[in-house]
DNA sequence: GGCCTTGTGTCCGATTTCGTACACCGGATT
DNA sequence: AATCCGGTGTACGAAATCGGACACAAGGCC
């Protein structure tokens, strides 16, 4: 039953208690996911994980944080600290108190909604032009979306009740969270639209061309049935397609890491919403 | 050719210049896109018009401005003027220009995502609770859906250099802006999740029962080409389950108009959407 | 009354996607 | 080297949906 395979799968009773959860079959790869709680600010303490921060990027790799005027980003520099996620983590899980703002140095998250009988699929994916959590800034408390990390990655951490505190006396800082909602908000729309009208083939070329961008890479880390899930698709479906674009030479793949070849191939035999994401999140930044 | 028909057929050369579109099956309806121009507040010249007071309703009939704190209020009144929409209208073409704010007072419109091929689906509504164009005061301009009339209906209209105004010196009045987006957000989410995961028969359900909500009745006056668009499937499509669901007791329809007969019984046809939807809007506002 | 137009019903084969079961394969573990 | 397990390939019937063609029916209009 997909209930059991999405929903017992994804959260167990041990993911309740670990704030950085990770999926069942990530669950052998390197536990990477410890907080560096680094501040930005190079005290003599952080001398010694500064061979990190090369590793984990720096909060100015967010473009958002990058944005902002010089003193608004110095008023949420003391709070920010930098923490590297694993794979597979869920940051955020639907339905709870969103405590913390998370702006990623690289790597990709994904937005999910979460129906009752436990299947979640991908509304928005969130990178380093990005934010999530934003809106607690802003008033608004509880998540309704699940935020899953899709590839090892990076972010600078900020406690909602010290951004609260900062949007409250900064327009640049509330008009970013403002702003980027927007991008969401347009993604979300692209989505649904994209999931009624497109094939299993075409979404799965645009997710691939998406997190290539994300990972700034021609290689994805990621299996068949993590995409599956993202698409709101059987397992098998992915397979299908995956070795359909891979014999017309786009893409090639093999246990849980997916090259892509040819990029203009895949963007033919990808949708439009490829392009119209970019597009209009160019339009709205 | 699905192209044609839905673009084609849905912006002709008339429609550009005419800012209260029709759908080309309305045209032999009666044309009742007159806007009124009736401030709220009733000056003697506006004694004529309060017989269609009645008709088009007030602007407090609308729940957001009707949240307002009594200043704030009183600050956009001025610029109001309430209009009355004809079903089928385009109130806002996706691409355009944002010039005004509409505040329905009752009825309902749809927000369609518009795909480069002219395909056109439905990714929000919006009834007497809510806003369109309300971001066009914060900095966004052009809109990137197309906005439809789902129903006969009123609404307060403001131009939007001067919603732009008041917002920019009054919190209530951007607040309810921003709130209302993740609204928005919120519903997009939800029906990116319910195209790719739920049939053409829950979805249907799930339609007439927000729609049923948003026109206060029992009656849907809609053909099932309409609401093919909007769920973005075939018109046939919904012929089947429309017979269906009729068959099993909960509808009755002929010729444009869908009656409710046993609400329950379309409430258990439908998905939970309907219940998240409804249960979303109410934590976010 | 006859004629259109619009809305609905139905039928057809084609295609996509599903649900499920099971085989296989490669890298990691032991 | 043997084993295990996560990731992949494949096969099959069933169901949903599509695309398109065409017939029918209700109501307005002449």
């Amino acid at each position: 039953m997909i209930c059991k395979r999405a929903y017992d799968g994804y959260r167990t009773d041990n993911d309740r208690a670990d704030p950085y959860k990770t999926f069942p079959q990530d669950a052998s790869r390197s536990a990477l996911a410890d907080a560096c709680g680094t501040s930005a600010r190079p005290t003599g303490r952080d001398i010694a994980v500064s061979m990190q921060v090369s590793k984990v990027g720096l909060p100015l790799d967010n473009k958002l944080l990058a944005s902002l005027p010089r003193g608004d980003f110095a008023r949420l520099l003391p709070h920010i600290s930098t923490i590297a996620l694993q794979q597979g983590a869920v940051l955020i899980e639907a339905g709870d108190e969103v405590d913390h703002v998370y702006f990623p140095h690289y790597g990709m998250l994904s937005l999910l909604a979460v129906l009752r009988d436990g299947k979640a699929i991908e509304t928005a994916t969130v990178g380093r032009e990005g934010v999530v959590g934003a809106m607690a800034g802003l008033g608004l408390y509880k998540s309704l979306v699940r935020v899953v990390v899709q590839m090892p990655m990076a972010a600078s951490k900020i406690a909602a009740t010290h951004f609260r505190t900062v949007a409250a006396s900064s327009d640049p800082v509330r008009n970013l969270a403002i702003r980027y909602n927007e991008v969401l908000l347009s993604q979300a729309r692209i989505t649904a639209a994209c999931n009624a009208l497109h094939s299993i083939e075409a979404r799965f070329c645009r997710w691939l061309l998406q997190c290539a961008d994300r990972a700034a890479s021609t290689t994805v880390p990621l299996t068949q049935e993590f995409l599956a899930e993202m698409l709101g698709v059987r397992r098998t479906s992915v397979t299908e397609v995956a070795s359909k674009v891979q014999n017309a030479g786009a893409i090639t793949y093999s246990r849980g890491v997916i090259r892509i070849i040819d990029r203009a191939a895949l963007t033919r035999m990808s949708c439009e919403c490829y392009e119209t994401l970019v597009e209009q999140s160019a339009t709205l930044s």
